[in-house]
DNA sequence: GGCATAGGTCAAAGGTCACTGGA
DNA sequence: TCCAGTGACCTTTGACCTATGCC
C-alpha cells in the first residue's frame, strides 16, 4: 500500500508569507532597507532616519526591546531594534529576493544523474556572487536567523522526548515486540500521527518563512509529499543515537530498526537506516539542519507548474545553506556526503511510500 | 426666460462637513474607530476602551440610549452606543473615504455618451472591491443609513400633502384652469417657492452627508444647479400618481401636466413626465431614492474647479447605491431604465432651464 | 517593461493637558 | 476644595500611492 502523503497535508487556507517583521513580530511585507519587515516599521524607520530618532528615550532601561508587547511603544527600542537587524538608510538599493543571477534551473535528482552540488560552479563558489555584494550577505544572515528560529520553534518539543531517548539508547536494553496484527494496526496508527504533526509543521514552517510566498498551494503540496521523509529526518534527526532509532510511539513502543521493518520492508529499512546514518555523521548544526528544511523543499519535484520560481528559492536558500558550510569550514569529505544523501533523499522518499504497509 | 437656478440656491455660510456624529448628533469630525463620530465621542471611546468601560452602570434603566440630551450624561450609554455603531478599537485600521481603488474619474452624460453604469466594470462588480474589505461594508452601511435617515426627514412634511394628493389622484376630478395672465404668474411664484424650499433641502442634506466637505462652494452650486431637476423629482416623486404630478400649489392649484406645460412647453413637459414615469415605475426603497441624491448630485457637470474630487465622492455613494441595489436583487432591466434616467436627468436639467417662462 | 523597494501623503490613532463639573 | 473625566489640540502612525531603478 503506497502512501499518499498528500493526505497528511493540511489544506490550510491561510497564505504563505514573507515571513514575520523582524521588529514588531507582525506580518512582513516586503523588504525594507534591507530587512524583511512590515510597512509600519518600513515607515517608521524612514521617519526616524532623518536625525528624529536622537530624541527617542526609553523609559524601561531598554527593557523593551525584547517585548514584543512593546516594541512598537517605544520608539528607542523601536529604532534600537531595527539598527540591531542590520537597517540601513545609506546603503546603495539593496537586493531584492527574486531574479538570482544566473537564469537558475534547480537539479532533477528524481530524472537525472545530475550532481545538487558541482563543486566547480555552485558550493564554495556560491560565495563569489555572495561575497560581491554586502547586503546580499545581510539578507542571506537574516534567511539562516529565520530559519533557524523556526526551527528550533518546532523541534523544541522533542527535547524532553530527546532526553529519554538518550536514556534508553545508553541502557542498552534492546526491545523486541510480538507483531500481532493488532500490534502492526497500533504501529501504523501512530505513524499516521507522526506524518500529520510532521506535515503540520512543515507548514507552519513555511508559513513564516520568507520566498514562499508566490508558490501556489498545489506546488506546494507536491513539494511537500515528494520530500517529505528527508524533510522529517531533519526534524526527527536527534532521535537517531548510536545507528539505531529511539523516537517511542508512546512509553513502551520503541521505533528501531525491527518496527521500521515492519512498517515497510527490510530493503527500504536499511536504505533508510543508512540514510540517517549519513545525516546524522555530518554533525550539523542547528541552523545548518534548518535549512536543510526549504532547501529539500525546493529541490526539484516532478510536476510543478512553475519549476522556475521553485528554482529561484532553492538558490536563495542553497546559497545561505553554502555559506553556512563555509562558514563552518566545511571539508570536501562532508561535502560529498552532503551531495549522496541530497541526491539519494527523493528516491528514498519514492521507495518509503511504495513500501510502506 | 431660462431658469438661473443658483439664484435659488441660498448662500449659506455654515460649512459642509462630514454630518453627524453617530453618537451624540454633533458635528462628526471625521471616521473615528470605523464610525463617523466627534472628536469628543471618539476620545470617549478610547479612554473606555481600556476595560474602564466595565464600571460604567446606567442610572435610568438604559433609557439614555435614544435621548441625545441624556446621551453624554451616561457613560453607559454613550458606551453602549458607541458598540451599537460598530465603533471597534481592535479593528485593522480601517477603511479612508480618500482614494478609491481605482482611479476614478465620473462619466459625463453631458459630454459624452458614455452609460453611467457599465455592467462588467461597474455596476455589480463594484461589489468585488466592496466584499473584500470588511471595514468599507460597515462604512457603506453607515453611508446608507444617513442617507436615508436624511432623505426621510426632509420628506416628511410632505406625508400629509401625498396623502390628500393620494385622495385627489383616486376620485378622478380632471382640474382644469383658465390661463390668465394672472393664473400664469401665480403659478410661477408657486413654483419659485418650490424651488426655494428643494435648494434649501438640499444645501440641508448635503451639510450632514458624509464626504462632502471638502469640495468647494462653487462646485456645490454648479452641482446643485445641474441636477437640480433630477433631485427634485426624487424628493417630489410621491406626487407622482397615475401617470399625472398631484403636487398641489395651494388647495386649488394642481400642478398637473397642463400647468407644467404652461410653466415650461408641451414638449419639455412630455419629456420630463416621462422622466417622472419611469423613475416611479422603478418603484425604489426609501434608501435607494434617498441615495439617489449624492449619486445624481455628483453625476459630473461641467467647468467644476476639482472634477476629481467629485469623482471620488461620487465613487463612494454609487458603491452605496449599487450595493443597495444588490441586496434588493435588482434586475438588468431595472438597471438599463436607471441607466436611462441617470444619463438623461442632466438634459432634462438643462431642457427645462431654457425653456422655462 | 515588469516588478520590488524607496519615498511621499494624509486621514485616523493616540497622547497631552487646561479646564470643568460633580462629590 | 479636589480630582476623575472631558475634549481641543497636537504629534505619530501606517495604508495607500507614486517614483525609481534594477533585472
Amino acid at each position: 500500500m503506497p502512501l499518499i502523503l498528500e493526505n497528511y497535508i493540511p489544506d490550510d487556507n491561510s497564505y504563505l508569507t514573507h515571513g514575520k517583521c523582524r521588529i514588531c513580530l507582525e506580518r512582513a511585507n516586503s523588504i525594507n532597507f534591507g530587512v524583511f519587515c512590515c510597512k509600519a516599521c518600513k515607515a517608521f524607520f524612514m521617519r526616524s532616519s532623518t536625525n528624529k530618532y536622537k530624541k527617542y528615550v526609553c523609559k524601561f532601561n531598554q527593557a523593551c526591546l525584547n517585548d514584543p508587547e512593546k516594541i512598537k511603544k517605544c520608539k528607542f527600542c523601536r529604532w534600537d531594534k531595527c539598527l540591531k537587524n542590520g537597517m540601513s538608510i545609506n546603503e546603495e538599493r539593496v537586493a531584492k529576493l527574486k531574479n538570482p543571477p544566473n537564469k537558475f534551473t534547480q537539479p532533477n535528482p528524481l530524472e537525472s544523474n545530475q550532481s545538487i552540488i558541482s563543486k566547480q560552479t555552485d558550493s564554495f563558489n556560491c560565495e563569489h556572487y555572495v561575497k560581491s555584494d554586502h547586503t546580499r550577505i545581510l539578507i542571506l544572515n537574516q534567511l539562516k536567523e529565520i530559519t533557524c528560529e523556526l526551527y528550533k520553534e518546532n523541534t523544541m518539543e522533542f527535547s524532553s522526548p530527546v532526553l529519554i531517548a538518550n536514556y534508553i539508547a545508553n541502557s542498552c536494553q534492546k526491545r523486541v515486540y510480538n507483531y500481532t496484527e493488532e500490534f502492526n494496526q497500533f504501529i501504523r496508527e501512530e505513524r499516521f500521527k507522526v506524518f500529520q504533526k510532521h506535515s503540520n509543521s512543515i507548514v507552519k514552517i513555511l508559513k513564516d518563512l520568507p520566498c514562499f510566498l508566490n508558490i501556489s498551494k498545489n506546488d506546494l503540496k507536491t513539494m511537500i509529499s515528494t520530500h517529505f521523509f528527508p524533510t522529517l529526518s531533519v526534524m526527527y534527526l536527534k532521535f537517531f543515537i548510536n545507528d539505531d532509532y529511539y523516537f517511542m510511539f508512546d512509553n513502551d513502543v520503541q521505533l528501531n530498526r525491527d518496527v521500521f521493518a515492519a512498517l515497510y520492508n527490510v530493503k527500504a529499512r536499511d536504505y533508510a537506516f543508512d540514510y540517517l546514518f549519513t545525516m546524522k555523521s555530518l554533525n550539523m548544526s542547528e541552523k545548518e539542519l534548518g535549512l536543510l528544511i526549504p532547501f529539500f523543499l525546493c529541490l526539484t519535484s516532478s510536476n510543478l507548474e512553475n519549476g522556475e520560481l521553485v528554482g529561484q528559492v532553492f538558490h536563495y536558500y542553497k546559497c545561505a545553506l553554502f555559506h553556512e558550510f563555509k562558514l563552518n569550514k566545511r571539508t570536501n569529505e562532508f561535502l560529498n556526503k552532503f551531495n549522496q544523501i541530497a541526491s539519494f533523499g527523493p528516491l528514498l522518499n519514492k521507495m518509503l511510500m511504495d513500501t510502506a504497509k
